[in-house]
DNA sequence: CGTAAGATTGACAAGCGTCAAATACAGTGG
DNA sequence: CCACTGTATTTGACGCTTGTCAATCTTACG
């Protein structure tokens, strides 16, 4: 069996759905609940993919070890990379009211992941409303997470792009964890770093070199050291935002 | 009464939910459930804040009539806007998993808005599960456009977003009407334009200029007509995606 | 160990931001 | 209805950030 280093992409894995707790303290129903919406495991090896644009939309992904990349491409053919999924995130939530899949689901690392048939996520709305409303919840902050990158983009030079990315991926990879996290592993080539950040490949590598001299972070091989946290923070300026813990709008819990 | 031109904001105020209609056929019941979910109707004159980033999140809105922004801000201050609502969007979504509101949302236009409870949201989900799921594929939906938006920042220039934005528009307007609409009122500023798509004012004049020299569309004013709708489709090169309409997933409708 | 994929570096060009000045516009009060 | 005033838009000049191209070097992996 193999040791998980802190901040290794796998280390949380004992808890899956940390996406829901985040933002609730579960029912033993609801953990139950949750527990058997998956028809099964899959595991993909690095570079392949778990869904690829254009599929038809059946599932749902919860990630439970790895790193997950998803990409869209324009009629055009121009690929971006969206977000880098840890742990916990459920994957494929933005094709759910599409025919086809939006986005492609490239594995970043050996990943493991449960597979959820949609059906399984509309009966869980019916018997387990809360947890449905939670669900609700969390895809509403993935939006804002995803607003918080526009804002980046739209706003900020490479070096500020490239600092937010490395808190965001260090933030979530801690899973909120206070202790620091000493290093993070990011298997991501520079055109990945690229695509997340609407850069080149050579700016790309401008950018790290410079932040490296900077003492902003160290690196080695794939593991990223941020040596410097308060300095990222001044160059990506992030929106501090509180999660709002078992509000009083949710229902009930059901217990069946 | 006011003689609402095709195209004018408030077009379509007759059919409020229609970004559930265009998922599922509601019941009878379904519709009842969702009329009863507002608490009080707000109009706002241009300009006005109808909620600021920073209050405490306790509610939605239903836009009715008129257009708002939305828009956040990093810790420096530095503001962008996120995205331009038009009628049938439900505003203030992406603040429901925090303490606070993360989004600014001002009018541009005048406006009227129904005011919905977060916790009528919530005993929405307990007695009408369809509901809940549908509003969650809407959640779902809204962070695809985002992901879009991402895109367009990431990969095109300055003219490519503009295209973008304005076929984005154009489309969200016409709400599905397949008869063409001959031209769309935005009293947005040449700093909004520049909010919205990372560029300063001076180039989102500057762009607009040679768009409009090169007859991509023509302007009055506020008025915009896309005069070469193919030709900004070859620069804006839009994902094409076809909605789930009545999806086999969803719950069976509870007609209580 | 060999080969392919990825990373780096330099030179150059393009796109876009900034500054500043001139112009047009919208809302106000007379 | 018109003059007035602040606000938005346009235009030009210039410089910085970033993209592109090409060559070289390094790393990953069979």
């Amino acid at each position: 069996m193999d040791r998980l280093l802190p901040g290794s992409p796998g280390a949380a894995g004992a808890r899956p759905w940390r996406r829901f707790e985040r933002l609730v303290d579960l029912t033993e129903a609801e953990r139950a609940a949750l527990d058997a919406l998956p028809d099964r495991e899959l595991s993909c090896r690095r570079g392949q993919i778990v869904r690829n644009e254009g599929d038809p939309v059946g599932h749902l992904y919860l990630l439970t070890r790895g790193m997950v990349g998803s990409s869209a491409s324009f009629s055009n053919g121009d690929r971006t990379q969206l977000k880098i999924h840890v742990p916990g995130d459920i994957l494929g939530g933005p094709s759910v009211p599409f025919r086809d899949a939006t986005e492609t689901l490239a594995a970043l690392t050996d990943i493991v992941a449960s597979r959820i048939p949609l059906r399984a996520v509309g009966e869980l709305f019916a018997a387990h409303p809360r947890l449905g409303a939670v669900w609700f919840a969390i895809a509403q902050q993935e939006r804002t997470m995803l607003a918080m990158r526009v804002m980046s983009l739209a706003r900020s030079d490479a070096m500020s792009r490239m600092a937010y990315l490395l808190l965001d991926l260090h933030e979530r990879l801690r899973d909120g964890d206070p202790q620091r996290l000493p290093s993070i592993e990011l298997r991501l080539t520079n055109q990945a770093f690229g695509d997340l950040l609407g850069l080149s490949v050579v700016h790309v590598s401008r950018v790290l070199g410079r932040m490296q001299r900077e003492g902003l972070f160290a690196r080695d091989r794939h593991r990223f050291a941020l040596l410097d946290i308060p300095g990222l923070e001044r160059l990506a300026a992030p929106a501090r935002m509180v999660l709002n813990r078992n509000p009083n709008w949710l229902p009930p819990a059901n217990e069946s």
